[in-house]
DNA sequence: TTTTGAGTTGTTCGA
DNA sequence: GTCGAACAACTCAAA
């Protein structure tokens, strides 16, 4: 307990910066703020999973966030500073790192999950109690979701006039540089090591494809975009739905986790001039409805757990574990489905096609309640975020904010035929099916003649269809009309009286 | 207040 | 093989 003594000046007195969902130095405006007081930076990264409401993060999240914090510490120790790591509940840490080195003023950047808006909230009341000087600035997304309002003062339900608002607003503010100089912190003071948070899986040691696939920090997010911009870029408008491509810019885990910002994207974005025009707005796109996603998350706290349309809750789902336990293995039989769900265990990742892919497979083909699917991308994605991967899942399953119609069943055999036409991405994922010509490689094998013929070329391995999709489809389609039949039965509300 | 136009990503069927 | 319509109404957002 080394209380500053009094004469100490404002300056000497140390800045806490809480790092979240920014693990980046870049176009971090509490870091910058910090700095530019002249006080020594007190970085702290809390891992709060006592806070009530707190979601912990999946496996392959967290796998990420132990190399994307180590990435952090080096980089801020290049500047001057060491990054301080700590566990618990967190005003209860905070407090106790300002009593242990005098601090006076805390910064964070804010977070727009609605338990992390409550213990933000509480945090900041907290500090004002305390009289500790305390700031959140924006940064996570382009448009803070309690401004960006419908013209009647509510929050947007649709995709488009979102877009329409965002793309008609002010173009985003410019990227802040990374500071100069950060005043190291002199003092000591306790931080837990990284290895003792046991972020990483041993027994099994699952990311080995992760390993080969990602490299989490901010140094290679920018690297990424870069790439991007001088490659895929070119053709994403034609080839982004292409997964035996490489012409999507993979930016998702690294955005999730703050490495890089929509502001740093957007900018480089508009640096292009009109040289990719279409290609330049369909990306916009994408990244609008990454917004979209938390601006609904924002209004809806249990867009997780409960269907955004209510009429859902009486939808018959299914609960056959064998199925989702073949799904979530890449098991089904249906080969685009079955090479994405390896590609996600494997690499921590899914190509954005194949994920609404396998997703309508599973809440439509299989008909199994979407939460289970959220669940098990939540426990897998490197990417997986509060927002997006919920708002995506109601999305498909037909339940979200300006949903797929219901009669919208993607064909698997179609998809992959479409999107995968040399059967490339099936094979690098499913070697059972590694000699099987393009012509035939989408088709599931039909039941009869692999009992009675197993072909060699078609893999034995390689499982039977789960379920015929003409069947699976018809199977769906009756499920939604007694969805609708429900809803008029139960319905209190008189229909609407027709004109005469 | 009422009206109007519109709504990411598809599939199947039949002419 | 190609093409347009049906699939279902409903809710949203803005005029």
């Amino acid at each position: 307990m080394t209380a500053p003594s009094s004469g100490e000046t404002e300056t000497e007195k140390p800045a806490i910066v809480l790092f979240r969902h920014d693990l980046r130095l870049a176009d971090n405006r509490a870091l910058s703020a910090a700095a530019d007081t002249g006080k020594p930076v007190i970085p702290l990264f809390i891992l709060d999973e006592v806070s009530p409401g707190i979601r912990p993060l999946g496996g392959a999240r967290r796998w990420w966030l132990h190399h994307s914090l180590a990435a952090l510490d080096k980089a801020l120790k290049e500047l001057g500073a060491t990054l301080i790591l700590r566990s618990g509940q967190t005003l209860a840490i905070v407090d106790d790192v300002l009593e242990k080195t005098g601090a006076d003023m805390v910064l964070w950047n804010r977070r727009y999950d609605p338990p992390a808006i409550e213990v933000d909230t509480a945090l900041k009341s907290g500090l004002t109690d305390r009289g500790i000087a305390s700031a959140g600035f924006e940064g996570q997304l382009l448009h803070e979701p309690s401004t960006l309002k419908t013209g009647s003062g509510g929050f947007y339900k649709v995709y488009t006039p979102f877009w329409r608002a965002l793309a008609a607003g002010d173009e985003p503010r410019a990227p802040l540089p990374t500071p100069k100089d950060i005043r190291g912190f002199e003092g000591t003071l306790a931080s837990d090591t990284l290895s003792h948070w046991k972020l990483l899986p041993t027994k099994p040691d699952w990311a080995g494809g992760l390993r080969e696939s990602w490299q989490p920090g901010e140094a290679d997010a920018q690297r990424r975009l870069a790439d991007f911009i001088d490659g895929a870029l070119e053709d994403y408008a034609d080839k982004r739905d292409r997964p035996d491509r490489e012409n999507t810019s993979r930016l998702s885990p690294h955005l999730a986790h703050g490495e890089i910002t929509p502001f740093q994207v957007w900018h480089v974005l508009s640096g292009l001039g009109d040289r990719l025009g279409d290609n330049v707005l369909k990306f916009r796109r994408e990244l609008a409805w990454r917004e979209f996603a938390w601006h609904l998350l924002f209004h809806n706290p249990d867009l997780a757990s409960a269907n955004f349309n209510r009429d859902f809750d009486a939808f018959p789902w299914r609960y056959d574990e064998t199925a989702l336990r073949a799904w979530q293995d890449g098991k089904t039989g249906y080969p685009i489905v079955d090479a994405g769900m390896r590609q996600l265990w494997e690499t921590g990742w899914m190509h954005n096609r194949v994920r609404m892919v396998a997703a309508s497979f599973l809440t439509k083909h299989l008909l199994t309640d979407w939460r289970a699917g959220e669940a098990w991308f939540w426990d897998t994605l490197v990417d997986a975020d509060a927002a997006n991967n919920p708002a995506s899942w109601q999305w498909v399953a037909g339940c979200g904010a300006d949903a797929a119609p219901y009669f919208r069943i993607f064909n698997p055999v179609l998809q992959g035929e479409k999107f995968d036409p040399h059967g490339d991405y099936v094979r690098s994922f499913v070697p059972e099916l590694a000699q099987v010509d393009a012509d035939a490689i989408h088709r599931p094998a039909a039941k009869k003649a692999q009992k009675s013929a197993p072909d060699v070329k078609l893999s034995a391995a390689y499982p039977v269809a789960l379920v015929d999709h003409r069947e699976a489809r018809q199977r769906a389609l009756a499920a939604y009309q007694q969805l609708r039949g429900a809803h008029e039965h139960h319905s209190d509300q008189p229909r609407k009286r027709r004109q005469t």
